[in-house]
DNA sequence: TAGATTGTTAATCGATTAACAATC
DNA sequence: TAGATTGTTAATCGATTAACAATC
């Protein structure tokens, strides 16, 4: 991934979320203090590995007293450019993107879903999650209007890759993509992708038939 | 993860169900056969590391001509336990038990939801995707009834842990969790995480503030 | 047959871990 | 001070890739 901060590698920047959101979690707890230890246990992963992860950013411990869990979860949202809202766009507002579309949990970690698009006239201007649907013709101007950067794909999936094209061409740069299709997308665009189907899979596959 | 079969390296399984969305859409797309070098470009990765993981499994392909897709289809369904399909129970129906429980990809991918479980008398009684919505209360009796050994947690943070030991207690032993928390289970049973914000984060990394 | 593609080996590359000096 | 924990180095471990003989 990634062609911007080249030197850091891509799975250390996939672990720093796992970190703000354990450091998140200690915040609503009280909790002033934490150390590469006891967040290796809550995270079941190596006390080095939190270090090391950690070391690519700046020094942000003391030996003897670890980390301040408030200063280490302001530098992480700040290395992850979430101490500030993105807006994002949702595009396909069936089942599951009004599930989306009203989900909680982005709020509070730096999105806030700004506009919804759907291709079905019928459900143009219908009310979801506060917002009004609107037309894909609408799409450019809605965009660029807000200056959206972020989308997520909640379409089905022989929709998906036209509307990657057409949400890379008006400025958007990462995109969630919950439709069971991988993306083909410029370099500088950033895809991610939700399928909670191919986790199951990949559990099963350690249990007894 | 896993005890069983340890022979095959965890990142490698993960990968399967990914080949098997895509030998899915070539199904649909009425494509008879395909290549290492075809998949690869269809899912952004290298021909070789395909061929290598499969060799894992066993030999698919033929010299010349590649695979037949049907064929692989057939076979890493079985590989992955999903050539039959596994009850699921979901736990936790507010706005995100509700989506996941009428989540329309699991069914074609070798999941039926079966079970719909809350906390809240509120909700008790409830119809949600055909299923009455049961109390917490009855989880034992339901899941050993009808033999689910896979569930999803939708409920909020802090009681995905308490649930998810419930869960395992009475026999689930594959949780996918979509709780912004990570859970600590006993070995032999396997967790997922579905954390959409955590990916948004991670591709916010990489753009200009 | 000639061309294509597999499965596999060996080399390369990169990530994780163990260990420890530094220091709070 | 004594104990604890960081940040970092070097060693280990594991995954990916390149290359090619085998063969359809």
């Amino acid at each position: 991934m990634g062609s911007r901060r080249p030197e850091i590698p891509d799975i250390v920047v996939g672990r720093l979320p796992i970190y703000l959101r354990a450091l998140s979690r200690m915040i609503q707890e009280d909790k002033e203090f934490t150390s590469s230890h006891e967040l290796a246990e809550r995270l079941g992963i190596s006390s080095a590995q939190i270090r090391k992860d950690l070391s690519h950013f700046g020094e942000f411990g003391k030996q003897g007293t670890g980390y301040n869990i408030a200063y280490l979860h302001d530098q992480i949202r700040h290395i992850l450019r979430v101490d500030h809202e993105w807006p994002t766009a949702v595009v396909g507002i069936g089942d599951l993107g009004h599930a989306v579309a009203n989900y909680r949990g982005f709020q509070a970690r730096g999105f806030r879903v700004a506009a919804l698009f759907d291709a079905d006239p019928e459900k143009i201007g219908e009310q979801v999650a506060g917002l009004p649907v609107l037309a894909i013709s609408r799409l450019q101007d809605e965009v660029q209007r807000q200056g959206i950067r972020v989308a997520m794909i909640a379409t089905p999936a022989d929709q998906a890759q036209v509307v990657a094209n057409l949400l890379v061409q008006v400025g958007v740069r990462a995109i969630l993509n919950y439709a069971p299709i991988t993306l083909t997308v410029p370099p500088g665009v950033y895809v991610q992708y939700i399928d909670p189907a191919a986790h199951l899979q990949h559990m099963t596959f350690y249990l007894d038939p």
